[in-house]
DNA sequence: TATTAACCGAGACGGTACGTCGGGTCTTGTA
DNA sequence: TACAAGACCCGACGTACCGTCTCGGTTAATA
């Protein structure tokens, strides 16, 4: 998935399946493709290079070689911009690799997670935007749909993996089995989160293992119940 | 603890209780301690009304009813006035009275903590110095010495207990020992800041409780080895 | 007279009523008439709405129900089209009907030309292509050819029939006849336009008549010699 | 007269008498009289360069040394700048020595006002500002206190010397005084205008001394009704 | 008690960025 | 080929805050 077919990106259209625009039969030069992709290359680079408190649109606009009016034709303002921005990291980065245990699953996605918030963009952005959405319901929702529900089917998807290898019981209610995905994400997310920004120490294999350790302990031991 | 003995406060001197300076003879008008505490509360109100994106130290400087130059002289910056407006709140709301076993202990601070991240100033402020320390160093340490430090105490204490309690074992490694209390605490903060703000769900007891759970069953297996 | 054969109104070509170009073996789409008409339309009334500063040929062009592209094939610009939009209106207003004297042949015109600027299209259209002319060459003749000629046009003929009527000498030198006709003419339109647009005095039949008398005692002192 | 006691100047304030404030004890900064001078002369500057249409005021800023909100703190826009900045000329420039004789004053004051109207800062800024000021009434009260109110003043010194030396007679009616006044200000002031910037033909010496002839023939036949 | 130095309010200052608007050009699909 | 639609680049707009600076005036410790 790139960031090409990303529900709501644009701040209109809505992006149909079939690239249709709502007023019936699409017309007008349509909107470059090319100047999505500068646009939130030039954010990336303007990210790691000024950080979220200066980075300005009028500077994004004028790396990515466009004019101001084409970067807020498409979207709303800087939060908006940034998420778009780092989402796609958050593409290309976030895979999960079949390791052959929950361990040594949980390890990896923690490393790569890691490595992620370390690089500068991602560093002063998420924290950044999840601020102001505290205030922005919109942004929340844009946020979780292009971020967070990304990361959370890798839970998903870890969790059945160490079933079907018998690490983990199957569990048979639906909903509990959703809150307890729920838990484990807040739980492996927030703690890395945490360590790297607001802790501000190293997430290496040392610590990566030491978490892991707890989490799949306390997993084995407290999921059954 | 109030913010007169916080270190490194206000910008220059930082009005001692019984009002003398260190450098000796210095003489002339002191400076309000009225107007320290205004300019605090108004923080914390526009905070509540306008979240941290809005909040315009003019603005901030008229609700308190004092001048621009009064706010510069004791703060250097947005980021400044903002630890210290709601780290005065960390003081107020963050105890650990003994319940009685490490299970409730631990659900109380987070039911305590994730009440503290429900206030509106605090919600919204505290992601977004967060953000801006990842590119300030100055402003890491302050946060570290004004809020995360205090909160590590917590766990600290909560460790200590358990351990008195026979709950936990004795750690003979205080190295491997300091690690320990930093994973808990990274955690047990971090799994609640998420919760809270990233996935925007409520911190409820059912919540805690299997938080909880997870994460006793976790230390009891895990740390020993 | 109308747009259709005033020289180089229109950018390119100047439709010709039957739709034929000169140039011989053109093919395509002929541009339509309608459109013209509708544009010049549209551009007196949101002159009288908003006045030269805040027009925008944006605007003239949805009000005209016509693409921008469309305005912009015909005209190279805002001063342009507003030239030839009020001038439009000095064809349809400014006649000198014979009315008997050549003291009621000036207070005639000099009221029906008082009339004219006191429409708000002309009122706040000619002075400012009159301003932005002081720096276009093209745009200054634009404004002789398609206004000032045509006022010019009166004096001769009023000083043809007062001559014809013994009110006036005959003048030998053909040269010093062009002198004193284009002085009479800077004099009433100038006199006229200082009155109602700058000192912002109405130019009623009070004001004319007094006009008139200084004008025709001069005239019939001064030029004898 | 300077600019600095000229009233009504600065955008807020009203340039009481002895320059206080409104609000009782003036307090704050106060602004500084470099800006405005600087400001005014970076206008003029300005309009040589690049007449009222491209003139800006971020560039007039920008020439003054001054910043954008310096600017828009006295002055609502554009138009009330130029108005300002080219009233200074008007004060330095308008002048009427007695030069002996009725006509010869005429010629005279002709003449200079010509050479004003040649300047490229007040060429492209008078009829722009007169064109705007049809569509804004405290506009056209500025240019009236401002520029015309000067002007027609020399007109009435003017008439009180030729009645002195007997070349006219004086108006026992003050109304009617009052009315010729205005007539002649707007014949004389009109003319000029109006052959300067419509007809954009030379006032040279030629022209002056046929206008004044006429003129002066016309007042004295014409007045003493 | 008088001095005096630092404080305080008010608000102007030079800046930077904002988000919008209009100008004039271009690129679509359709007539 | 003209046309409606609308995206494009550009430049200016007028506003909001930033953090600094200058004013006149106040206030407590010191001399």
């Amino acid at each position: 998935m790139t960031s090409a077919d990303r529900p709501d990106g644009p701040r209109t259209g809505g992006s149909r399946p079939d690239g249709s625009r709502p007023g019936g039969g699409r017309t007008g030069r349509p909107r470059s493709a090319e100047a999505d992709r500068a646009i939130l290359d030039a954010t990336r680079a303007a990210l790691v290079e000024l950080g979220w408190g200066k980075l300005s649109l009028g500077d994004v606009a004028a790396r990515a070689g466009v004019a101001k009016t084409t970067l807020y034709r498409r979207w709303a303002g800087k939060n908006e911009l940034v998420v778009d921005a780092v989402a796609a990291l958050f593409d290309e980065q976030l895979h999960l690799p079949d390791l052959g245990s929950l361990t040594a699953d949980i390890e990896g996605v923690v490393l790569r997670f890691a490595a992620l918030l370390e690089r500068p963009e991602t560093k002063t952005a998420l924290m950044a935007v999840v601020a102001e959405s505290t205030r922005d319901e919109a942004l929340r929702d844009r946020i979780r749909s292009a971020i967070v529900d990304r990361q959370k089917r890798l839970v998903l998807l870890g969790r059945e993996r160490a079933q079907a290898r018998g690490e983990l019981p199957r569990e048979s209610d639906p909903e509990s089995a959703a809150r307890n995905a729920d838990l484990i994400f807040d739980v492996i997310a927030g703690a890395v989160v945490h360590r790297a920004l607001v802790s501000a120490e190293p997430v290496d294999g040392e610590w990566a293992r030491g978490f892991t350790t707890l989490l799949v302990v306390g997993l084995a031991g407290a999921l059954p119940d």
